[in-house]
Parts: structure tokens; sequence; C-alpha cells
DNA sequence: GCCAACGTTGGC
DNA sequence: GCCAACGTTGGC
């Protein structure tokens, strides 16, 4: 049994937010198109991995969620769809060029885990989504600073 | 809207 | 394979 790893997903709330995925109750994360975020997706996550849903570029950015992988990567379909802003005349069926990993909806904080709430915690400053101008929208969460942002969410009333 | 800082591209 | 230039991200 591999060890249980944690991820900090971005996500533009006016494009795909936790109500959205509360919603779906899952859906393929597409659109990714970062070879990072890609590799880390394809190379590192494990189904059962715990994903943190972070807003960005909104009012008030940080953690709204918690979700779950729950596949395997597989092939981006949008890089195939013509109609698709995420279209990559590139990639053909038997040769995709994006992964992505399909993503369960978990919990939502009533009161989001800010990113001032974050960046005040001396125990997260390694976490990478705080770095400067950290970019990739798919980061790795150590155990440790995955335990303080779950503490920070129970504190908040969150269960589980 | 600004702009620092980045990830990616492409010329060499 | 290097690295400058570019376009994008994202907090403010």
């Amino acid at each position: 049994m591999n060890r249980r790893r944690y991820w900090v997903l971005k996500t533009e709330p006016t494009n795909y937010s936790i109500d959205d995925l509360e919603r779906d109750r899952k859906t393929p994360w597409s659109g990714v198109r970062s070879y990072m975020a890609r590799n880390a997706m394809r190379d590192m996550m494990q189904m059962g991995d715990t994903v943190l849903i972070y807003h960005s570029s909104c009012d008030v950015p940080g953690i709204y969620g918690f979700g779950q992988v729950v596949s395997a990567p597989y092939g981006d379909p949008t890089q195939f769809d013509p109609e698709s802003p995420y279209y990559d005349a590139r990639a053909d069926a038997d040769k995709p060029i994006w992964q992505l990993v399909d993503i369960a909806f978990r919990s939502k904080l009533d009161e989001p885990i800010t990113l001032l709430d974050l960046r005040a915690r001396p125990g997260l400053k390694t976490l990478r989504i705080l770095a400067r101008g950290n970019r990739v929208s798919v980061t790795r969460v150590s155990e440790a600073e995955f335990r303080i942002i779950h503490a920070m969410a129970v504190k908040r009333g969150h269960k589980g």
C-alpha cells in the first residue's frame, strides 16, 4: 500500500469552482497545459490522494475545500477537441500530450482558509503555492503541511 | 490595471 | 543545450 500524497489544485472559480465540483461530484481535471503540472498528475499522483481546492484570481484567494484523486492518469479529451479552448493541434489520439486525473468532491469549507491565513503560519513557509511567483497549478503538499492545513480546517468547524 | 516573476519557446 | 525574449499568471 502506497503512502497517501497531498496536493494543491489551483483553479479560477469563474472557470471551475468548489461549488461546481460539489454539483458534479466528480470531474476530469481538464485544461492543465503546463508540463510541470502534467508531470505531477501523470507521474506522481495516486488514486486516493487528497487534493486541496485552491481558488486563485478572485476576491479572496485560498483553499475552499477537499477532493480526492479517483482515477489513474489518462489523456485529457479537450486536447483533441477543436472547439475547446484547450485544443492542442499537436496531439493525436494515440499520442496524447496532456494527461489528467478524475477528481471527486469530498467536502467544502464553510469558511475558506485564505491566502493570508496560510501565509500567517510559520509551519507553512515551505508550502509551494506560497512561493514567490509560483505558477504551477498542481503542486505537492507535504504530510506535515497537510496536517497543519487540516487542523486549520477543523478549527473552522470542518468535520472529517 | 500594474507588474514581478515565472515557465515555455525558439533561435542559435 | 543554452538562454534571451515572450506571454501568462495572480496578488495587489
